[in-house]
DNA sequence: AAAAAAAATTGAATCCATTCAATTTTAAAG
DNA sequence: CTTTAAAATTGAATGGATTCAATTTTTTTT
């Protein structure tokens, strides 16, 4: 069935990107030649390029993989999500934020973020910005939710609410790979105000939840 | 007073300017060479260097000048707002979007977006950050503004809600940059109906007026 | 299983941004 | 007006991403 060659691809696909990730990681993406990759994915120069459009889209297949992790790990919370408008789009933060530097570096999404903006049509800049596309889905499904069970009122479109709620966090998310020196910390507390200050808008006056 | 080397230097850094910014809006800036630059400002490649730190360095010295321009302009809806909330956010947004594509590409704007994010300790990736932060500024005025005079609620913090906003702004902007077949009639659409979504929230309730 | 066709691999060559040691220009000192 | 020091300019050299024509491997055909 899967013939030579097909498993072969995927064998140097993973290779490749388990080269470049660990690279990337350790001596970060702008001090890695794709020499170095090629030469630990056990692969020539040119397969590398056969593979991936560039250096800059291999990355950004990298921290694809890791967007979909988040999104996967965001559903829990969109199918379950506290009560509070503002405690649903802080548990919503904490999935999002919470383990961005885990397998990534500053630097690897700083020049991810770049790239999907300054390279927007290679494969896997089109993929980013896909997934980017989903998680505004997702935030707006929570708004829908926390409609739906009365928790926020109907006076705002959750599309609409959720695009603007998803730039923000993504606005902040890039502000906070710019600066080396901003802790997580620094970053879910300045969000979590802000979607304070949006929460208090669109939550349900418990007044009217009576009817 | 001026001695003939500062003069000389003014004189370079314009001709350099003068010729990057010719370049890169005819033939792109991915196409322009430094050689190119150097030629057309009748210094050599290392002058270039000496003035700028990268080529991309160039580019956001040019876009930070349209930046400021947009700053300036932006100051006069921010003295006198319109009544509506959702109007004086609609004036906003026709000053910011509304010449943005008047001296500059989308591939310059991209370019120089990205740039910021993944070169953002250049000196002027940093006074382009600086110039996003004076924005965050004209907006948190311009609805502190439309607080003091009774046309907002006061059930939020304009700073916050600034931010807000202006993340919201910034990445529908580079939304549109990244398509390069969306019109500045579909961002401003579309932008529009976000900050009407948010002025309906923040908008005074006429009834509260009269005290 | 040999031959032909298709797909992938390879690494040397190309292209450009960036660097740097040598040279030239300007300013300051005597 | 020399001499010396400081600042700038210059373009050839460097480094690394990307390309591409030649070669090798896999698949298909006969």
């Amino acid at each position: 069935m899967t013939g030579l060659r097909e498993r072969q691809k995927a064998d140097r696909t993973q290779r490749i990107l388990a080269a470049a990730s660990r690279l990337f990681r350790d001596k970060g993406y702008d001090a890695v030649r794709i020499e170095d990759i090629a030469q630990l994915a056990d692969v020539s120069v040119g397969t590398c390029y056969n593979y991936f459009w560039t250096k800059g889209d291999l990355l950004l297949a990298i921290v694809s993989m890791e967007v979909e992790e988040v999104i996967l790990a965001g559903k829990s919370v969109v199918a379950d999500p506290p009560v509070e408008v503002a405690l649903a789009l802080d548990s919503l933060i904490n999935i999002y934020f919470g383990h961005s530097l885990h397998y990534l570096s500053k630097e690897m999404w700083r020049t991810a973020m770049a790239l999907s903006i300054g390279a927007p049509e290679t494969p896997f800049s089109s993929r980013y910005t896909e997934l980017d596309g989903l998680l505004v889905l997702q935030v707006s499904d929570l708004l829908s939710e926390l409609q739906r069970r009365g928790y926020a009122c109907l006076d705002f479109d959750p599309q609409t609410m959720g695009q603007v709620v998803f730039n923000n966090l993504n606005q902040m998310f890039i502000e906070f790979v710019k600066q080396e020196s901003m802790s997580l910390e620094t970053l879910i507390a300045a969000t979590s105000r802000q979607n304070s200050a949006l929460a208090r808008l669109i939550a349900q006056d418990p007044a009217e939840n009576q009817r």
